[in-house]
DNA sequence: GGAACCTTGACACGATCGTGGTAAGGTTCC
DNA sequence: GGAACCTTACCACGATCGTGTCAAGGTTCC
């Protein structure tokens, strides 16, 4: 079966800039994860190609690294850790006077006194 | 002039839990950045010490760094970073196939073209 | 004025990230 | 059947992350 579903990993490398040991580090990170021939080899597609060039202008423009965009992939498919790290985000980092020292609310307590907040104000 | 104000740092790691030497590294992470007095202590009030409670359960729960928080913050605050992180996980989340070239070419227009031509040569 | 704090800066260390190699073995092509 | 690919699995290396510790000096309190 000849493979013309898609550019081998040195000929993606080529096409791409990134190194075939990157393209395999960036799909153990679970960004690009392209399919696989009868035999095993990896298969980039238009789709693939794309994505490998795109996150290589996201990584340079923004100069964030691989794991960052693997943690915005994880923010996006955990829904409640996304939540909970909104939530964290989203606490005032001044304070709005009630809160008692010595009795740290839990995240649940947190996020029913910014309801009430929210809802109150 | 007594710190009535807020907790001095190790009043702050002894209520906490963090070591001093961890919530001056929050602090230059930019996650928890408590006052200063006049000469220049840091001073913990209750928001800052709920944020750090709050933190540590953060990363307790789901296995993430300061890091993944210090760049979920990032994402918060750049409007242009996000909107390209969000851009490209939606590109292809998992195994489109045959993706029509029309359909992701809409993110970065006409520098990829040559890209495409390679790809479906 | 001394003890006990606080500040920034530095050195250190294991763990992980981002890369590059190499080795041992299977696949494709001619 | 051999050249040229591909696979996974390692070793290595500098850079950064998450910590601790220590030094040199300023501040607070008694």
């Amino acid at each position: 079966m000849a493979m013309t579903d898609g550019l081998t990993i040195n000929e993606a490398a080529q096409t791409t800039g990134w190194s075939a040991r990157m393209l395999r580090y960036i799909e153990s990170a679970g960004l690009v994860s392209p399919s696989r021939s009868a035999s095993g080899y990896r298969l980039y597609g238009a789709g693939e190609l794309q994505r490998l060039a795109t996150l290589r202008e996201l990584l340079d423009r923004y100069e964030v690294g691989l794991s960052d965009i693997a943690f915005a992939r994880r923010l996006d498919s955990d829904a409640a850790l996304r939540v909970d790290v909104e939530e964290w985000l989203a606490a005032a980092p001044q304070r709005p006077a009630d809160v008692e020292p010595g009795e740290w609310l839990s995240f649940e307590q947190m996020r029913h006194q910014r309801l009430i907040a929210v809802a109150g104000a």
